[in-house]
DNA sequence: AAACTGACTGATC
DNA sequence: AGATCAGCCAGTT
């Protein structure tokens, strides 16, 4: 990859389309952002959004329906908060995938549907 | 310039 | 389920 300049704008173009109460996998964020392979690099891309952009960073998540932070730590608690409040249950640094019906996958679930929930 | 680092993943045990 | 390992890839040492 060459300019880092350019995936962080697609990063957060996507980013920003994530619907309240749901989730995306890092892996499945940049796969959409047309950078299959830099899972790594967008949770960097995150990291230095700018704050006006005002990006649902905490709908970003780890595979499978992990938060990424250790539990405990600072970011990991404002993360998980910011889920509960919008009603995405989280239990252990996980995901509650009962929430949204482990069976009717089709149009209750997180953003990459069929993917997240294999 | 080689080594190390991490808000990642997938395979294996 | 939980732990480990190896790929991953740009940034930082």
């Amino acid at each position: 990859m060459a300019d880092m300049k350019a995936f962080d704008e697609a990063i957060w173009r996507v980013a920003a389309t994530i619907p309240e109460g749901r989730v995306i996998p890092y892996g499945e964020l940049a796969r959409l952002a047309g950078y299959p392979g830099y899972a790594r690099q967008v949770s960097k891309a995150l990291a230095k959004a700018p704050k006006n952009l005002d990006l649902p960073w905490h709908r970003v998540i780890a595979k499978p329906g992990r938060i990424a932070f250790a539990i405990g730590e600072p970011a990991f608690e404002r993360q998980k908060g910011l889920l509960q409040s919008e009603g995405v249950a989280v239990l252990k640094g996980r995901i509650d995938l009962q929430q949204f019906g482990w069976s009717g996958v089709s149009d209750a679930s997180p953003l990459p549907a069929e993917e997240f929930f294999r």
